[in-house]
DNA sequence: TTAAGTGCAAAATCTTTGCAAATGT
DNA sequence: ACATTTGCAAAGATTTTGCACTTAA
């Protein structure tokens, strides 16, 4: 499957960019309002997981939210075991560095990792 | 808020000590399907996360999925600092029981932990 | 008796899909 | 040219809500 490079694609990524935290779908489609369709936003997202370019990560609120993969500082060895932080009240979400590694039981294969912790930012907890 | 005990709290109850791992809304659905309506459910399972009873995990699949407490071998001191391990094959979602702990940096408070790591259950990776 | 809990159906969300038109390469 | 990508609208799926009825305490 090659890929091509449209205005949609640009402007989902250039959002990205801009943010430097990980953006849901609604955040996009609000930032993108009128200019990208909804479905297509959606298509772009999971392509950008397929090729690498974005991870996917699930919070506890149960949405998704997208980063791009060089904003997690350890693009290098492209491992995503690291845990991700929700603020509660701003609702941001960001990478956090440290990497994390859990025993599983004798047999268990792992494919994907998924670790958020929320609560408060710095910035929302010194209000 | 004063609580009741009816029948449709015991039937989720005890499908979910039954299953002695965590289910989903659907799974549940489908356990109860005809004595307990959808709506209840939720609300029933909402509550139980309020009265601690039983807590939430959102896993990689977006959905949630709902264990009893005690199922996790350390509600002594009723933290959830433990991962669950999602089998991609057969679905179903179980408690590890080693406890984690993540440094956030400076002014970040943590109130909720939920760390899910999915791939290939034992059974289902000798097959 | 009366507040908590339930069922049902409708509303609100959220996400995916089909298809025809547009557009990179 | 031609396969990929898009927009739109419709279908699906998931979760919540309003409200009248029921029921545990």
């Amino acid at each position: 499957m090659k890929r091509r490079n449209t205005p949609s694609k640009t402007a989902v990524l250039s959002a990205l960019e801009r943010a430097n935290t990980a953006l849901s779908h609604d955040k996009l489609l609000d930032t993108l309002a009128g200019s990208v369709d909804r479905a297509t936003i959606y298509r772009i997202l999971n392509r950008f997981c397929e090729d690498g370019i974005a991870h996917r990560i699930v919070a506890d609120d149960g949405k998704q939210y997208f980063a791009l993969c060089e904003d997690c500082s350890h693009q290098e060895e492209h491992s995503h075991n690291h845990f991700h932080f929700r603020c509660l009240q701003c609702d941001r979400v960001e990478c956090l560095t440290t990497e994390v590694s859990v025993n599983l039981p004798k047999g268990y294969l792992a494919e994907n990792f998924n670790g958020v912790i929320s609560g408060k930012c710095r910035a929302c907890g010194s209000l």
